[in-house]
DNA sequence: TCAAGTTGTCTAGTATCATAGACAACTTGG
DNA sequence: CCAAGTTGTCTATGATACTAGACAACTTGA
């Protein structure tokens, strides 16, 4: 490697001997408690100044994936978060589940009109008013997932700040009185990050997402929120129940 | 955005920029031959400096995607293929009705033995021989897919050297007898470009590919031709009829 | 013809990226 | 204890990224 294919491509090389490294132990070529090469061993595989490395390792430490020991060497800190899919799912639940501390973040809330689909899927008419809710979620420090969430500007009003608050789509929809909701049906399709993503989840250009389509419905099964969410594949896996 | 967001993400700031107009033109908000935003408007969205958005600019001039005319403005080159996923679909018809000039070229032909899965797809025994074909297919003169192909080297002896010659997978069936076919199950996945195939379509590398698996029956039902195809993502668009 | 708006080109300055070398601080195994 | 191997820190240098401002060259529409 050197600077001109960092040039060329727009990613920094630290960034690339970073997600090389993070690809690593997604695919299980270094698990949870493994002690990585050296740096200097590092840096003559990526064929890259020790430094680089360095730069690269401080990146995935302060995201709590990896864990310098002085004298010793570089230890694997997490594993793929298991994301189980059931009718019931919190993430905050299953992030603690992991032993790990979920975050929740709100990007941008602002208002919005259903298009057809989107009222289709929360009975509304098109034309509706929405609010649209972009949120990220952690774990620990790592991005999980970012999602788009859209909800009836008539049923939640004010719910923009109501989640700036409580950081929660579960704490939200208790706000207005709902004890309980259920997941419906869910679509999983894959794709690629697109740059803003990519920023979002720290994640290198590129890398495959998984994109989850879903709306959840109260007990009656009458649709509260629907949402477009879009996870790092190399952090997760989906767990589906038979 | 800033140097900050630069150094804690480690994608230069020109590539973002540049991402965020490529998905523009993918997603239809700009269209081929639209003329794109000034260079002074695209630096207010994006925050940033004009000369970073003339490196976005120039690294998507560079592969053909925008050309800017000096005094007037930039405009986007490139249309995306309309890609009908029919039961009936003949790569050179679709081609035509896009008024471009459908290609075909043979990469390889070779012998290959059947894997299980093959074998299943073909209605044939595990073992059974079979001609594979590495196939290229154009739209005037930009690379569109990729394609392995395989058959029965029972049902079609010397499917290579009719190919080479024919270079239309239609006019190889048509040798043979077989006046219309089918296309059966067909998977439509996402992934990222190899090294080999990335040359074959001039892709970059590390650029999405929609991997199409599918296999073609006669009117009888009867398996002819199962079928590994990567499409270059950026120059086709699928559409699925419902 | 002319003014406004566009892309093209130049200079300059600051911050970051990447490399290079040296040495300190620490852990581990013999 | 000691040698080998590891991470931590420092200085230094050059290349690249991004910003900033100014002006030239060109197109368009009134």
């Amino acid at each position: 490697m050197s600077m001109q294919d960092t040039a060329s491509s727009g990613v920094a090389l630290w960034r690339l001997v970073a997600d090389g490294i993070e690809r690593g132990i997604a695919d299980g070529r270094f698990a949870a408690g493994d002690k990585l090469p050296g740096e200097m061993e590092i840096a003559e595989t990526y064929r890259v100044n020790r430094h680089t490395v360095r730069r690269a390792l401080a990146a995935l430490a302060e995201r709590g994936i990896v864990r310098a020991e002085r004298g010793s060497g570089t230890y694997v800190e997490t594993q793929k978060l298991a994301y189980p899919l059931r009718s019931r799912t919190r993430f905050s639940e299953i992030v603690g589940a992991d032993g790990r501390e979920p975050h929740g973040r709100l990007i941008e809330a602002s208002d919005d009109v259903a298009t057809r689909e989107l009222a289709r899927e929360l009975g509304l008419k098109a034309g509706a008013p929405l609010i649209r809710i972009e949120a990220m979620r952690l774990a620990d420090r790592t991005p999980i997932c970012v999602s788009t969430t859209w909800l009836s500007a008539q049923l939640f009003p004010g719910a923009g700040d109501v989640f700036a608050a409580t950081r929660s789509m579960t704490k939200l929809l208790e706000h207005y009185g709902i004890r309980d909701y259920r997941r419906g049906a869910t679509r999983i399709t894959a794709g690629i990050v697109d740059a803003t993503d990519a920023a979002r989840l720290e994640l290198a250009l590129g890398r495959p997402i998984l994109v989850v389509d879903a709306t959840d419905h109260d007990l009656d099964g009458k649709p509260l929120v629907t949402k477009h969410s879009r996870f790092a594949a190399e952090r997760v896996e989906f767990l589906v129940e038979s």
